[in-house]
DNA sequence: CTCCTGTGGCTAAGGCTGTTAGCCACAAGC
DNA sequence: GCTTGTGGCTAACAGCCTTAGCCACAGGAG
């Protein structure tokens, strides 16, 4: 029998990718040694557990994330930027919900996990929407929050079919970025 | 042996104070029975197993977190209002962390589902407070989205120790409330 | 007061998880 | 060409949810 020459980052994103598609409790330490075409203990040659493939899924999430939301801002200032980063943000959690999903309640060991590294690197792409607008100081911790807050709360209200009712949802985003866009520039 | 004389609610009740407690992943059949004196399959006998003690409890908990809500907006307008039950939701979910947790991704089978009854008594008490302002007919259902989403992300965030930086979480909660209070009456 | 019935407990068992131990063959390096 | 480490494997176990089937208690009918 020839050998299938795996590989951590080959298990973390075959992870990743079951977790997209079969939501975070369909992510199985079988089904996805089965579709790696290797039997279930196998994959504790490069993995340390379920706890440790879902802490490394999440590390990747968080790096695509914030580089999505980077690059969605970069040249971009005030209302544009605020826009391109929701879009960049919702359309991820969207696209990849099994990987978001994975984010939320991970606790980083130390500054150096790269866990803290890609949530350091989305929470920088966010403050530099916000450096486009005029907050005081102080404020702009409590205007971090609240954009997080209202990213994360639609966005995963949205993908688990949160919104049920009549009004479509991308005008909903869309008002969301404006009512936004218009309490920070009233700063 | 004495009969330990269980019960549907008893059963959804002890189940959703062992999610608050264990956190939802913690809540097990086992666990649950043993806290009620019982032998696992004896559960059976009042629920549909645990994709149907999950249900009741969703719909407990939007009972509850509903009539919270409900009752702090009561006699109040405007920013009066809003902070009432901005207050209302974050107090319910950070005392009830797993019951709260069950909520999301459950899907009403129909409007006569307790599920469906206790969100829309959600969704009354926060259009009640969209009420007091003087919001648009066309851009209710936007806003009503915003505060839900805006509430939901803040305290899913900070119950799941999303907010681990420095600045106090109740100061950015009434920030928040603030910037949203300002933006609301500037319609 | 006695019997009958329904109900709410129980034991036993099966199929699914994640996980560990221990084996064995391939592949690369001296 | 041999040696060694590594990446597969089988076997096994604990814990989970769930079902089947039994049995004794509690309450109502006669």
């Amino acid at each position: 029998m020839p050998r299938a020459g795996l590989d951590r980052a080959t298990v973390v994103a075959a992870g990743a990718a079951l977790a997209d598609e079969a939501g975070l409790p369909g992510l199985t330490m079988g089904l996805l040694a089965q579709r790696l075409g290797v039997r279930t203990p196998s994959l504790y040659k490069h993995v340390d557990g379920l706890d440790d493939l879902l802490r490394r899924i999440a590390a990747l999430a968080l790096a695509e994330a914030g580089d999505a939301v980077g690059l969605a801002v970069r040249g971009r200032a005030g209302r544009d930027a605020l826009a391109a980063a929701a879009h960049a943000f919702r359309a991820f959690v969207l696209a990849h919900p099994g990987r978001y999903a994975s984010t939320v309640g991970q606790e980083p060991t130390g500054p150096d996990d790269p866990l803290a590294v890609g949530a350091g690197r989305m929470l920088d792409a966010f403050r530099s929407v916000l450096h486009g607008y005029e907050v005081p100081e102080p404020d702009t911790d409590h205007a971090l929050r609240m954009l997080r807050s209202l990213c994360h709360g639609f966005a995963t209200l949205e993908s688990a079919h949160g919104f049920r009712w009549s009004a479509d949802v991308d005008e909903s985003f869309e008002w969301l970025i404006d009512f936004t866009d218009r309490g920070l520039r009233a700063m």
